[in-house]
DNA sequence: ATGTATGCAAAACATTTGCACCTGG
DNA sequence: CCAGGTGCAAATGTTTTGCATACAT
């Protein structure tokens, strides 16, 4: 049960955090919103309040349960930290993300902070692209500009 | 003159915009919020509003004269598009940000893109670490010019 | 002259916080 | 029982917008 890593985070098992938790988890490589946890929790009946989403959601990432990420937009989107880092390629169109790792890249990052004197700590790493799937709205499409 | 630039991206040339221009030419590499530019101009005897800031920079993006970035805190800094791509790396205590470009991770990434089935676009990868300047760890004035 | 730009104030956002009430351990 | 958690409303901080006036062309 996710009770454990409730607990271990030093907060008490409630029920808004066990169904952020949940949520979360059946998210995969989905990233939420805080009003998307929201709306998604009141549709299913829980009585919650938006700022316990927030509160709560910040305490997770305090306890590197989860991962927030500032997209281009003015917004915040979180994802269950499972363990591994990795970057996001990100399709313009539809949305989509995907997520992967390149050692060459790692290593370089490493190289370029130790150059320019920084002692690395995290980073990140966004593609921004085209999807080629038949259902984005973009398929086939070239870079229209205008 | 900048002049050009502005009715190239088909405005008028008028005081704010010459003066915003100005200004991030003379910033270099430092990237500015628009709060930060409009204190300055005030501070220079202009007589801007806040609110025209934030409009002629949103132009200014979408006519690709400046680029806009959402570092990790909540609000946006900008610079003048001076053609070639770069990365950050930006100091996570003092905020000082240094500008990078790496081939070897500019070629992974699209071969990553190829491969994951996205036609790549732009990219972002900010790494934070702490820099090694002496005046650093404590806030302090971040007006490093490097 | 005329369509744009502007400054100001107010609105719209995402997010945080104060507070009185609830609840898990 | 009581520290910590919650919902709500109000506050925040950033960015946008409505509107009447001012200005570039």
């Amino acid at each position: 049960m996710e009770d454990k890593e409730i607990r271990k985070a030093g907060l008490k098992v409630t029920a808004p955090r066990l169904k952020i938790l949940e949520l979360l988890e059946t998210c995969g490589e989905h990233h939420v919103s805080a009003e998307e946890i929201y709306r998604l929790l009141l549709a299913d009946g829980e009585e919650i309040g938006l700022a316990t989403v927030y509160r709560v959601l910040t305490q997770f990432e305090a306890a590197g349960l989860v991962e927030r990420h500032r997209f281009e937009d003015g917004y915040s989107v979180f994802e269950l930290n499972r363990g591994g880092h990795h970057d996001h390629i990100v399709c313009v169109t539809c949305g989509k993300v995907k997520e992967f790792v390149d050692d060459t890249i790692e290593q370089r990052q490493r190289e370029i902070a130790e150059d320019k004197g920084y002692e690395i700590g995290d980073h990140s790493l966004i593609i921004y692209g085209r999807c080629r799937d038949p259902g984005c709205p973009n398929h086939g499409k070239a870079d229209n500009k205008d």
